[in-house]
DNA sequence: TTGAAAGCGCTAACAA
DNA sequence: TTGTTAGCGCTTTCAA
């Protein structure tokens, strides 16, 4: 393989001009790029990262960090890789290269990412999860290591940069929407109490729920252990529509329905957040929030090669706008 | 960071019996060894990758190649994530790190991996899928760039590794048990003729039931744009079973089904294949093989970690055991 | 605007 | 069993 010496010999001119023409250093004079630039296409010239990153300390690679594999189910959500493919997808514009980090348990993924960062395998990490008193992001904010997180900003926000939907808002909107189209006792469906997500798109259902004058309603948590009072809840309150905390619920949910003889949108019209894949797998087709995982993914990235680039660069905040997608679990009454 | 300089200073040693303690090189001492550990953990000191890359030309890092994105949906599969995860673990324990490749086209892929390649960021791939004529594979195996593809063996099998399971022998596999279950007529579902895949289970279908010599059904197409010959098919032949390529397609059929009123496994017992997260999301839960993705991701690791030791390993097709997870969707008559 | 040369941290051939 | 030393391919300071 050709190295940068092959192509100063070629080109005439010594190793050090050849590497300012990679970099389009202006010292140098554009003649000469040319004449080097024809070397390198002429020898197929492709630099050696090692042998940069060696000179550099820059790796041009990017740790991505999965959440820790606790439930095989949420793992598999559509979301990780969609949001994976976009984060490679615009990691590639910037010549970087996506490695991943996966362990069962968050002190296995500390393990991974502290060896990723000592070994110079990552100039920087995007987190795929938002946890308080995370030991990753402990340790990356201790190590002085760039990174940011997917996720609600929960703690450090004024070191870290998050980026994220306004969960709130989807919550309020959902409601908003409902509430148009006639109807006046919503439910919001969950599927456990705890996930920052849930919570905040379940805060947003009470603020609008408030705002609007409406009944509000406990949340209605539906998982297997809770089919029970999750059906008692549905008579209880009499509901004419739900607002689900996801796709996955809404899936499960709509299975269970469907299962029990209760029609969609008949008799509950369902309204959705994150128009993953599996909006158009279940019937009805699910009208559900589009939160826009490409934009969440390609933004991450460009911030993260902003801090890279320049260390100073102020956290901030960002937040990804989201749209409704209207299929058929909705209707009016 | 402490470079092999200021261990071999504290050790009172040269740098190359660092080096060499580092690759527990027989030719050092166990005392030496010892002082030289003692040095290295005093010092935090942690290789710097680097510079073993540019020393070596192996990067210690492995590529895994994702299919062309043309269609959202199928990298969403629970699959993709599952593998990558299996992958990744058992890279971590041969000190390998997983760097991802995707792309929207095959021509995209091939573009990402050959700079992947040339920069030298992987010393070699896995490939997670199968096609034949595939670009990506022409590419690596024209520049012998080690690699193993997770799929059927379409082509060149004496050339490159394959890790799958028995497919066809699942398809048979599903036929049995059904019959077993006292079912005579069985139909086999799919959601596309052309998916290799699909391919060899309709295959182990078709050999099973000529092998019982019962009725031997046509592949039943379940997609928006077929679903009313698919319902037709179901009345003219009349099965009371039906083995399903995926579970994706399951979920689809289960809800399509559940919405039409039809009663699962009351009408139709339903047998699968993968056991995705999908199998206990839906009602009733989904009676499915399954393929041992875990295995599947650790064992192509396994093998490419071998032909990177030794480029002579023999190319060779390894297979997978499955094993059937009976749940809700399938009854006897 | 360009070149010479030192050095990034590690490995491995050779010598001892 | 261990040390010396010459690279691996690139960047960057300093000098011209």
């Amino acid at each position: 393989m050709a190295t940068i010496k092959d192509v100063a010999k070629k080109a005439g001119v010594s190793p050090s001009t050849v590497s300012r023409t990679l970099k389009d250093n202006p010292a140098i004079s554009e003649e000469t790029k040319i004449k080097v630039r024809a070397a390198m296409d002429e020898l197929g010239y492709v630099p050696n990262i090692a042998a940069q990153v060696l000179a550099t300390g820059l790796t041009h690679s990017l740790g991505v960090i999965l959440p820790p594999l606790t439930n095989r189910e949420n793992i598999s959500q559509p979301f990780y890789m969609e949001i994976l493919t976009a984060i490679n997808e615009e990691a590639s514009c910037n010549s970087q290269v996506v490695s991943i980090a996966t362990g069962a348990t968050l002190d296995e993924l500390v393990k991974q990412v502290k060896l990723m960062h000592r070994q110079k395998r990552a100039d920087g990490f995007i987190i795929l999860y938002s946890e308080t008193k995370d030991p990753v992001k402990d340790y990356l904010l201790k190590e002085k290591v760039p990174f940011v997180v997917i996720g609600a900003a929960v703690d450090n926000t004024n070191k870290v940069t998050y980026i994220d939907n306004d969960n709130k808002a989807i919550g309020q909107e959902a409601v908003f929407y409902l509430n148009s189209r006639g109807h006046q006792t919503i439910g919001f469906v969950t599927d456990d109490l705890f996930g920052q997500v849930g919570q905040e798109r379940y805060q947003g259902y009470k603020d609008a729920v408030s705002e609007l004058h409406i009944e509000s309603l406990p949340e209605l948590v539906f998982s297997s252990q809770t089919i029970d009072s999750f059906k008692k809840h549905l008579r209880t309150f009499l509901p004419t529509a739900l607002v689900v905390k996801d796709d996955l619920v809404a899936l499960r949910l709509i299975q269970w329905v469907n299962n029990q003889g209760i029609k969609i949108p008949k008799d509950y019209s369902i309204i959705s957040i994150n128009n993953s894949s599996f909006a158009e797998i279940m019937h009805p087709f699910l009208t559900t929030y589009d939160i826009n995982i490409q934009e969440l993914g390609k933004e991450s990235v460009r911030k993260l090669v902003a801090i890279l680039k320049d260390e100073n660069t102020e956290p901030q905040k960002v937040t990804i706008p989201f749209h409704l997608i209207e299929r058929e679990s909705v209707t009016s009454i």
